[in-house]
DNA sequence: CGATTCGTTGACATGCTTCAAACTTCGTGG
DNA sequence: CCACGAAGTTTGAAGCATGTCAACGAATCG
């Protein structure tokens, strides 16, 4: 069989999964013909060509077989966070499942070859499809942390965590404009990567602008639409919509 | 049946899962016994107690069901890092694969009730093991960064970085001690949460130091040892192996 | 009702960013 | 092959956001 020729080509020539005990393609694909397509599908990239873009439909994930590969993602402020570098051997794209956008994007370094792992040849054995599901968010709520720690200052990082949390709360029912915090100032400073008295001075500032109301672990947000401004807002962005200094223009 | 009864009770009683299209259990367990497993697996935890911890074994995970948790880790140097907070509705603990030890651990915020979903019980929908343990270490890679975003200064965040890279060349059966960065300054310090500047000045100073040689993107390290020092210690931590003042003492 | 934990506020120290400028390397076209 | 410009890297000086140290008030718990 011609398939079967290809397949076992395919499997002898690669060396690149040993580590993960042989070839994901044949651990992952059981049909020949699923395989022959894996076979066909190595591609190579030149330098700083893209593998994905964020907002693109996903349909595969990859193995690196050689070069390097950057992922990242870009704040609303247009910054880029770099999320993580690839080796040969590693395997990406799984911060996105089947249909999903895009949810980084990723970037080769110099010439590289990889592999592409549609999912729709995954059949059988990518049942747990609901569980990848689950687990793509979860790297995607990571990420967003990532971000939010490598690329904003205090005032993001809390003004994001509340409306991260004030989001969640609504979507699944309860109140998003009042709450009550489940952890202390100390939980949430080792969230942010904050010292506790940043965590309180920060959330008094934010009561003084008229953004919150905070008594002790009761949480009422005033102005949502500043809020997430805030937290959308980098470092050193143009517009500090109300911080430090801000606060003297127009205490309430 | 007694355990259809159960199973179909186990379905009414709870709307968790909801938003993800109906109940996990009964997307992911197929026998009926699977299924009243999982809802005698239900549990109450009490305020402040660990549902698990780092180094355990891991042989579920779980759905919150009411209440709130928190996931944290902790360093070489005892510190604590938090890496999320669970609402009802979550899934947590998908960052260990079956038989793997926890790589991080989880403690209630108040009284919680949660739903344990044994790896064992997945049976056939859990087919694609491999690409979970996959996104479990991607998670777990995930987690080391944010660990190093929030905990760790400058020197540490390179240093770690160097470390990392070291160690994934070093199992892929290339130099450990000598390699070429395929990535920009600009892309170090965008993943690392530090400006360009400095990488450079760091990158410099562990030259001095004699830890390092460097020559724009080629990279040889001289003293691993220190360097892994370096790489554990905390900002302010009692020893400052190679930092600035020390470079002082003992330039090469 | 003490004791302990948690939260807030102030003063000061410092590590990192920012701004600026020079140098090196690389790619491109004359 | 060299000239030229763009991009990457390094180094210096200065400002500032955040950490650290310290003290106090408030709430919680046994």
């Amino acid at each position: 069989m011609l398939t079967q020729v290809q397949s076992s080509h395919f499997v002898h020539e690669c060396h690149i999964c040993e580590p993960r005990g042989g070839c994901l393609g044949l651990q992952l694909l059981d049909s020949p013909e699923a395989q022959q397509q894996l076979s066909n599908a190595k591609k190579i990239n030149r330098k700083s060509e893209h593998v994905y873009r964020e907002g693109e439909e996903a349909d595969c994930f990859y193995v690196l077989r050689s070069g390097s590969v950057k992922s990242y993602l870009v704040t609303e402020d247009g910054e880029e966070q770099v999320l993580g570098f690839y080796l040969p051997g590693d395997v990406f794209g799984m911060d996105t499942t089947e249909g999903q956008q895009r949810m980084s994007s990723a970037i080769t370094l110099e010439t590289t070859s990889l592999c592409r792992f549609p999912h729709a040849y995954l059949g059988g054995k990518a049942q747990g499809t609901n569980l990848l599901k689950i687990t793509a968010e979860q790297m995607q709520r990571d990420h967003n942390l990532v971000l939010m720690l490598a690329r904003k200052d205090a005032d993001g990082r809390i003004a994001s965590f509340l409306d991260d949390l004030a989001c969640r709360y609504r979507s699944r029912g309860y109140s998003a404009e009042a709450f009550v915090l489940t952890m202390s100032r100390q939980d949430i400073g080792c969230y942010l990567g904050l010292a506790v008295e940043t965590v309180s001075r920060t959330l008094t500032r934010f009561q003084e602008c008229g953004v919150l109301k905070v008594n002790r672990r009761e949480v009422e947000i005033l102005d949502h639409a500043t809020l997430r401004k805030i937290a959308g807002t980098r470092i050193s962005s143009a517009s500090p919509s109300c911080r430090q200094q801000e606060v003297e223009f127009k205490p309430v």
